[in-house]
DNA sequence: TGTACATCAGTGAACGCGCGTTCACTGATGTAC
DNA sequence: TGTACATCAGTGAACGCGCGTTCACTGATGTAC
């Protein structure tokens, strides 16, 4: 059992980790840290030498749990240099990302449950759907701050409803339909920017 | 204080309308017996006399939560007669709708939740996204059920966001933004079938 | 219509349990000499 | 390099608390005569 300084910092990120991933599979009211601790093999005590408080570490997890899901989002998007919305589209709207809750984008994890925290729980995932929106935009090529908006929310709610529904093949259909019509507008957006150019 | 069995309707009836709004507003964990029944001026013990166990009570708040949202959107859609998609649009992402969680779309406020909850609860909601789409896909005159699926996931997408952030301003955007690319959607819809027919 | 009584809606004390948090302690780490 | 000691990461018992649930009880309801 080590106790060296380097091995404080691998637990604190070890339950960092583990954390991030449970509230985006089950919910930020699912952490106990009791549970969390001895799903990283560590007594509930020793808690309280890397986080103030169970909602210190919800909200540190938040962070991380968001901070995660972009950079996923950002190795997909970067092809080689510039961004590509296609890809982006279909990577978020893809099976795999639909049944990977755990290392997912936390955004759709956590909308509802945000949607009605505090204002700086608010604020943290404000700042990730902002910089997700401005990445969308340039992959579109359009300066429309709106339409990326709306592409974000769009996907956000395919992503949601995908999960909710049980049937896989009707939970497929849902990922295909909304790929198709966000591709549609990707596409208009730049055949706009295109003959505006 | 009464006794009476239509008493006890009414009282079954105020529990499930406050549990109701209560898990639109702070989520299916948010409800506890104790609090839920000091809320409508009971005490604790009586709880069981109405429902079989805390997860019998929040299974059928599921269900109630959803119909009243159904109930409010099919007022939204019928003017009269025949069912309106872009009333639909306006009223779904109003900033009314966006503020009154309480009151408002459940799918939206526990779309996360039920997205990781137990089976049972995702096809109570899945029945009613599903007669979501159907209704929509009237309303916008198109067969296109992919459409109409994407139409919906795109209006929860844009509530949810709208109420993360928390700007006012930049949550109007959102609202105008989304309204703007699905009154095209719907728009392109029926110009397509006016096309066709 | 008036009385006697069974029913049962709602009360509140009590239960076992898991929670977040505290703290005295242990023993490996790593530093001073 | 070897020894003595302070530090501190992690342990596990203990705390007070609120939870879901049970149950003996109360007293108004509503029925039988």
């Amino acid at each position: 059992m080590g106790h060296s300084q380097a091995e404080k910092a691998q637990s604190r990120e070890r339950i960092l980790k583990e954390a991030a991933g449970q509230i985006r599979e089950a919910g930020l009211e699912s952490v106990s840290v009791g549970t969390l601790m001895r799903s990283v093999n560590l007594t509930h005590g020793g808690f309280y030498g890397h986080f103030a408080s169970r909602s210190d570490l919800l909200a540190q997890a938040l962070e991380r749990a968001l901070c995660d899901g972009e950079a996923a989002s950002r190795l997909a998007t970067d092809t080689w240099g510039t961004p590509d919305f296609a890809a982006s589209v279909r990577r978020y709207l893809s099976r795999k990302h639909r049944d990977s809750r755990r290392s997912g984008c936390a955004i759709a994890a956590l909308a509802s449950d945000v949607a009605r925290a505090d204002e700086d729980s608010r604020r943290v995932m404000e700042a990730h759907i902002d910089r997700c929106a401005d990445r969308l935009a340039a992959a579109m090529g359009t300066p429309d701050e709106g339409k990326a908006l709306f592409a974000v929310s769009a996907l956000i709610g395919a992503l949601l409803v995908s999960r909710v529904i049980t049937d896989p093949k009707r939970s497929d259909a849902v990922l295909t339909a909304a790929r198709q019509q966000l591709l549609a507008l990707g596409g208009a957006a730049s055949a706009g920017a295109a003959q505006a150019g």
